[in-house]
DNA sequence: GCGATTCATGTTAACGTTAACACAGCCCAC
DNA sequence: GTGGGCTGTGTTAACGTTAACATGAATCGC
């Protein structure tokens, strides 16, 4: 602050009146103000405003665990972990997830003094923007997104999952699999349609049935309803989640059509839930506790300088009863 | 840090010394500067810290609204709120429940230096515990538990919620209508469980057909299986949530029993997923998103100290395909 | 028994901001 | 034209902690 009262040529309190909207200040000093701010690129610090101000605009908010599950629980299980290691979590979600947004919340970061970052990155953009925001700060990566050499990265391996799916349903004697796929752009959706289709052979990749949801039980019953249609409908689905598959399996009801002798499913998160479908899904386990336990460790290692490392961890394959073999 | 200093008849730097474990501090001095501290009930300044050391022992934690719903729904929602009243969140999740660690969080909260804390607590403990530690700071409590006047106060009507599910079920004729309850102590559990029982004609509550599960769609089934084998089932089924009611649609299936000719089902919650189950659940929607909305707001204005307010979110009927008439 | 080392403690000065006060210079009203 | 109020600015002193240095006492080795 005080090099930006220099650089402007007034006193670091003019400075301050500036930061806060103070009305006595002139046209002038405000503007030559602003532009040494701009100009060193200066950041107000959040710990000496709290501690000369007695208020920190922060808000503490209260969850209980139980409450909480699937993606929301890595979050949480960064924030165990966080603290048996004596760190507490400031939260910045992302409503847009624009560029500018990230940037916004990871400013603010950096403004309050945090000492590192852990981002949940679902587009490759948000990625992008991270890595360019946080390059000063320990960072960790939670994305399938690609991410240049020394960032540290934790990830379930999303196209190893959705190969066991195929795996599981090709070992079944399926040939003729279709592809309910998340949305485009997603990263995850990405991962698993890649999976999906090169684990068909060479001759059929062409001919791959593929239809695109947007993750909502809906969509992917659309997706069945329009599979349906086809002359020659596959015998089985992998839905690239859960919820579409849900919409599949109840496609298939109202079709007549019965799970698994006449259409086999696979989804892909397990869900809480998902035993209890009609039939019970077949699906691949995300372990989303060992996500965000992994992700804080490696958090930790960045804050100490270590080695760069990048984690992958696997999901598991549950079999229930929504695969069977196809009737010939 | 200077009163408890003078009290311990050392200076200051012998206080900090003992804050943080300083291997240079004889017995004697720690131990009388442990009592002052305990005494005067000194709790340190994270801010000043954080200034002092330039590091906040604080991680920031990047997330994408997409990957949440549910309760977690609520915890963006405030943050989202928060963001465009110039706020910021710091998150701290409960594992136990227990009343040390509700105290422990809402201390975190004080020292950091937070302007007001939103507590959802599940259970009355939480909210007893909460109440205790949070006395000196606008808090507003996000919980059906009870609590004294003069607390800012927000929840969704679960009462009349569950009111909204039984007026469904007996418009529709059914008189025979069992509740999957979810588990004793859980305060949500309890409003629902509450609301069935008063709406059953006084001269049937005696022999009222309850079950209790754990919010688990496996316990839902194991509950709808208990049901199944009595020598007079039950016409309806009110689960205290979807997932378990995913578990008595199985149930039934498995049965063949046909919903809703044979048995409807009303749920709690209408969790994503639900519109596509087999059949399509009726339900209760919570709305989550305008929990977190109104929380945000009254905890604005227990900030300005304004009059206390408490607000009940309505949740509203979803009319799918789950229940229907009963067959005579 | 004396210098060198360790230990326990105190003193002073940061950290980066805002609050409180002081002080010009200006305008306005009487 | 003089006193009282605004306006813009600077100076000084907090805020509560830790870091760096200084000091005095006790311990050790030879």
């Amino acid at each position: 602050m005080a090099d930006v009262a220099a650089l402007a040529g007034v006193s670091h309190q003019t400075v301050s009146r500036v930061l806060n909207d103070h009305p006595s200040v002139s046209a002038k000093a405000r503007e030559q103000v602003l532009r040494a701010i701009t100009q060193l690129g200066y950041r107000r610090n959040l710990a000496a405003r709290t501690l000369a101000t007695g208020n920190s605009r922060v808000i503490g908010v209260l969850v209980s665990t139980t409450s909480l599950s699937g993606p929301s629980g890595a979050m949480l299980a960064i924030e165990e972990n966080a603290r048996t290691n004596g760190y507490w979590v400031s939260m910045g979600s992302l409503q847009v997830g624009s560029r500018d947004e990230v940037i916004e919340v990871a400013h603010h970061f950096i403004d309050q003094g945090v000492d590192g970052v852990i981002a949940v990155a679902q587009t490759q953009s948000a990625v992008d923007a991270t890595l360019e925001a946080c390059s000063q700060l320990p960072t960790v990566l939670v994305t399938s997104g690609t991410v240049p050499d020394g960032c540290f990265t934790v990830d379930i391996d999303q196209h190893g999952g959705a190969q066991q799916a195929m795996t599981i349903l090709r070992g079944l004697g399926h040939t003729r699999i279709a592809h309910v796929s998340g949305p485009a752009g997603d990263l995850h959706a990405a991962a698993r349609a890649a999976a999906w289709r090169e684990s068909l052979p060479a001759a059929e990749r062409e001919r791959a049935l593929v239809v695109t949801g947007d993750w909502s039980a809906q969509s992917g019953y659309q997706a069945a309803l329009a599979l349906q249609a086809l002359d020659h409908p596959p015998t089985a689905v992998f839905a690239a989640n859960d919820r579409m598959a849900y919409g599949v399996l109840r496609a298939a009801y109202e079709a007549g059509a019965h799970v698994p002798r006449d259409l086999s499913v696979v989804g892909f998160d397990d869900i809480e839930g998902s035993d209890c479908t009609i039939p019970p899904l077949t699906t691949i386990r995300q372990n989303h506790d060992a996500l965000g336990a992994a992700a804080l460790q490696l958090l930790l290692e960045a804050i100490r300088h270590e080695p760069v490392r990048r984690v992958k961890i696997p999901p598991e394959p549950v079999f229930r009863a929504s695969a069977g073999a196809p009737v010939s």
